[in-house]
DNA sequence: ATTTTAATAGGAACAATTATCAAATCTTGC
DNA sequence: GCAAGATTTGATAATTGTTCCTATTAAAAT
């Protein structure tokens, strides 16, 4: 695990108690229920630290944010069947029209969720992002 | 339009022009950014009645809020590849790791995004709501 | 035209997240 | 071991996005 941690980063107990208690559910849980698991073991610890190890541990690729984390919320007035993808940069959305169709690939799959619907999730990164990073290169 | 109303539902001209404006666009705005829109053609709009009706004309179907559309961002200890999904109800986030695999499906996609990945979004309802849901009928 | 009732403006309240900063805790070279 | 330098922490303030509240306004029904 230390060995994962880019120089210039320590290796803490805050920070190793977080990733432990993260792996030992598979609740996909938010920042607050982190945050309450880990002050079982280290009562002093704050939130503020908690939110802070959470972004170093999934740029490190530790653990992972789920796609759809946060952000504000967007609203589309095409209501035509289409898939979205968003920027990785700026989180500016765009269309993607022209997908193969994945309807039914929902049947079967082992879960005790009661299935509703499922959609393509596209990220990357738009064109005025791409320029910029080109720039700063 | 009208008629897409139900009843005990009025046609403000609020209303009317929120739907158009957003209608108008492609970008699939934020709440704020329509906000700023509107503003334009009814200055004394308030930001709250632009999140009122938002939510009114997409649970009427009219607007589609995107899928990933806040909350709170939610992490995941398990690294490997896998999907998700969410509980329409509370929010609550499982696992799917049986899906077929889709990669690949992004090569030969129309968009100027810079495509870097894809994932299923599964969307539907937990057991637990799924419960909630037959005694309260 | 009058009544009824839903919707609005404006602002306060709230929740989630991020930023700030002094103090505490490592690292590393001596 | 010890001081210098760098990173991280806890505590708290600040910010951001969203919802809630209440008197007022305006659709729709009578």
């Amino acid at each position: 695990m230390k060995e994962l941690l880019g120089k210039d980063m320590r290796l803490t107990s805050q920070r190793k108690i977080i990733l432990e208690e993260l792996k030992s559910v598979t609740s996909h849980p938010t920042a607050d229920e982190i945050y309450g698991m880990v002050r079982q073991k280290m009562p002093r610890i704050s939130l503020g630290t908690v939110y802070r190890n959470l972004e170093v541990l999934s740029s490190l690729g530790l653990v992972r944010k789920l796609e759809n984390a946060a952000g504000q919320k967007r609203f589309d007035g095409d209501i035509s069947a289409h898939h979205h993808i968003r920027c990785d940069v700026c989180g500016k959305v765009g269309d993607i029209f022209d997908a193969p169709d994945i309807s039914g690939i929902e049947h079967g799959l082992s879960t005790d969720f009661q299935i509703t619907g499922v959609s393509l999730e596209f990220s990357g990164v738009c064109p005025r992002c791409q320029k910029e990073r080109t720039l700063s290169q």
